[in-house]
DNA sequence: CTAAAAGTTCAAGTGAGCTTGAAGTCAAGA
DNA sequence: TCTTGACTTCAAGCTCACTTGAACTTTTAG
């Protein structure tokens, strides 16, 4: 295979479709050369950024947090190894964080909801700038008498 | 306070705008009462339905599976704490596989992006089927060669 | 050479989960 | 009584993350 990909090739290996690679390059998540047709050719490395997204995505940053993340990385020269895990090491903490409030929603539906209290007090529920939580909507604390 | 709420009354306590409870209630997730003025009047026990919604949005259910799960509360008589606990307990696997999947996730960071693997076998990302991991959308497998 | 497959842009559509606005009704306090 | 403020419905709008469609060009296989 050739050093510079095409857009079905790099849809092919990544798992992520045509379409929203080229929706990744519209937000600047990626980017791509033109072959002389206008055609999109990416560089393997893109690969790994595409990695990266769909990584962070799973772990439930938005685009806007990861193209954050990814400006992070050296314009200059590709990146290292040491690059993407200083990247991803600040994350392990968003993810053990997620995992905490898990722990407390899965105490929440026994103690609380199953119980009865419902208070401010004994639910282990409140926990309202956690930045991480922040999947999907709804209410960010719980309020009884 | 009274036995049957306002909406201004149950958005506080809960921590959910009128309009999303409007929402709800459209959904058919939540029901209510009507004052001669055409006033919307919750009976009380609707603050532990929209707890469990809340509890339920955080763990990564969509309304639709929610009111599926709500359905399954009898109809003809105010939920037990039994009845909540029983709807509740299937849930604590569901939160554990999610958190193992954030584990796999943390492991896939520093182990596949750190280190630039990215390959399917060696990738502990592939879980296709998995239908908590719904987080967002994005590709369900990781293709390199 | 030709037909089909693959690529392009740009605008509009999708679905989830709400919010906002308009236009009007009802309730509570001075 | 008057005037806020809370409430109603209904339709439309919004954000996010894409997808789809139209109209067109380029590449590739036979």
């Amino acid at each position: 295979m050739a050093q510079l990909l095409t857009i079905s090739e790099v849809s092919k290996r990544s798992g992520v479709a045509a379409s929203a690679l080229r929706f990744y390059e519209g937000r600047g998540l990626i980017s791509s050369e033109r072959a002389g047709s206008g055609h999109r050719r990416f560089r393997r490395p893109v690969l790994r950024r595409i990695a990266f997204i769909v990584f962070a995505q799973r772990i439930g940053l938005s685009l806007d947090e990861i193209g954050v993340e990814l400006a992070k990385l050296p314009a200059d020269r590709a990146p290292s190894a040491k690059d993407w895990s200083q990247l991803s090491s600040s994350w392990s903490a968003r993810i053990d964080e997620r995992i905490a409030e898990l722990e407390r929603l899965k105490a929440g539906l026994t103690e609380c909801i199953g119980c009865g209290c419902l208070s401010l007090g004994r639910c282990k529920l409140t926990n309202p700038d956690d930045r991480v939580s922040k999947f999907g909507p709804g209410p960010r604390f719980w309020v009884t008498d």
